[in-house]
DNA sequence: ATCAATCCATCCGTTTTTCAGATCAATCCG
DNA sequence: CGGATTGATCTGAAAAACGGATGGATTGAT
């Protein structure tokens, strides 16, 4: 029937007691009234049902109960401390964790730079790296195991949300000492379909772009890799040509390697940065997502 | 310049909420209204400068730091509540401990009956006995290491306060066909003067009040002994007589002996209850007080 | 598609609690 | 014995908490 609502301001107030051993002084250090504080004090004891200090006019001293209390309330003041402390941190940022999910290009490129920076602001927080293609970005945002993604799928679902994050235009790759490489005249479809071509693995989203945009039967498949590097090796030997996102270019700064823009139509790809809907980012992410938005590619 | 101050209420509407997730029950759940409820979790937002819950009109769900803090505040919650709970099970003498110093005589005789009252009344506290002789009674309430004492000592010093408590007359023991245990006028002190006399060693207080009724050297003393036990063999055995306090008289309660009562000036021995002065009794040594002070000796 | 129900946020007047200053009683010290 | 210190108590005032009513938004049923 006693709700015994022990309050942090009791606590304090017994535990400045019983370390001063005095009324005045202990209510000075809780920053109170001498009235106020005896008034604290005489609530926690009716509270508790017993005496927790012998007082005269000239002692003050713990009772037996009140050693024992003491105890209790060292731990509870301590883990009180402990927790506001941890989220001081958390709201500060001087402590937390972000986790997003992107596509390789993206974290090879681009995000090194927005990283470095992130983490001279904010050097307390964890950072969880995904570097996945587009579907499993999706999937972990979905699943909570990111805190949002950066990959070229708009998925807006009732539990996700996806806004434009930057869009991707595509390059030829080609030797330097190609035909291609010296055309004056923009470049057609017919152009590349002439040349032996390195495509990536079915499941890329360059790929469908690109089969998207050309009739794939029209053009000239040498191969299938999975990896850029791999293409840009194919490439660089003089096995055939390739097109790729502008993020993917830094693969190809190669000596005897050329790249010249393509402006074609839907070969633009968008990427989007993806989050859960209703769901607010926490304290570090949101640093994080505000630092991505200031900094995406091609907008500085 | 942090306040921070977390209050109990505020911890127990995050819980709440945390728990049920939805204000409305959470609030019923702290006997609230939920506007207040919904006030109370605003303001532990504000204080801790985060957000701990993703709130819609139709959703409430913990934010990541929420669901850090709620581990917290399990903890901080257990550690409250375990610390009450030894508190009022202190307070309602459901756990506890109270120790005790009293002498030899009243330990075997009178005390047994009473800690089966009071374990009877009060099983969950532990109780310390020292059966020993006056002065280490002393010793152990002033050494905080007795509650209080019954003992022959007036003990009244700035530490310690004494209140009579019981007095305890003497009688004369001795065998059942002995002269003494037939005579019908009272027993003077040259009536026990001419018998062979079996004391007890020189730092009892038994001996101390005998010596001081009696002229030493008149007495017959046949032998010194330490032990009431061994008095009683000695008496029983027709070697001599001895007198000893009322509350020993258990000891010669056997076949063969008598007592009868001395009524002497100076043998009269009081006993004392003791304690340290200015300092409150636990819970359960006052219980143990008021129990030990209403079945004193001689009183009912 | 509309309507009822549910839910959280906000506003506002009232009640309750909290607080500091003054005062009192008891104690200690010189 | 008298001044100084200390804790308890009283009281008016300031602050906080509270509950009812209300609003805006969403969901689910008809």
């Amino acid at each position: 029937m006693t709700s015994h609502h022990l309050s942090t301001r009791q606590l304090d107030a017994f535990l400045a007691l019983a370390e001063q051993r005095n009324f005045t002084r202990a209510a000075a250090q809780c920053h109170l009234s001498q009235p106020a504080f005896s008034a604290l004090i005489r609530a926690l004891e009716e509270d508790l049902g017993l005496r927790l200090f012998d007082r005269s006019t000239r002692h003050v001293d713990l009772t037996g109960e009140g050693q024992n209390f003491l105890e209790s309330a060292r731990r509870i003041r301590t883990e009180i401390t402990t927790a506001l402390a941890a989220m001081r941190d958390a709201a500060t940022l001087q402590r937390g964790r972000v986790a997003v999910a992107l596509l390789p290009s993206l974290a090879a490129g681009w995000l090194p730079g927005v990283l470095a920076a992130y983490r001279a602001a904010y050097p307390g927080i964890e950072i969880d790296i995904a570097d996945v293609l587009s579907e499993p970005c999706i999937e972990r945002v979905a699943s909570g195991k990111a805190d949002f993604a950066l990959a070229a799928i708009r998925a807006d679902t009732p539990e996700l949300q996806a806004e434009p994050f930057c869009s991707d235009d595509f390059h030829l790759v080609c030797q330097a000492d190609h035909p291609l490489a010296r055309r004056k005249k923009p470049i057609a479809p017919a152009d590349l379909a002439t040349w032996p071509f390195i495509h990536l693995a079915r499941n890329s989203s360059v790929r469908q772009y690109l089969e998207a945009a050309f009739h794939p039967e029209a053009m000239h498949t040498l191969m299938e890799v999975e990896q850029l590097a791999t293409v840009m090796g194919m490439v660089r030997a003089g096995l055939g040509i390739s097109v790729v996102p502008a993020l993917t270019l830094f693969h190809f700064d190669q000596p005897g390697l050329v790249t010249r823009p393509l402006a074609l139509p839907g070969l633009l790809r968008q990427i989007y940065l993806v989050r859960r809907r209703d769901r607010s980012l926490s304290v570090a992410a949101q640093a994080l997502y505000t630092l991505v938005m200031s900094q995406r590619p091609g907008q500085g």
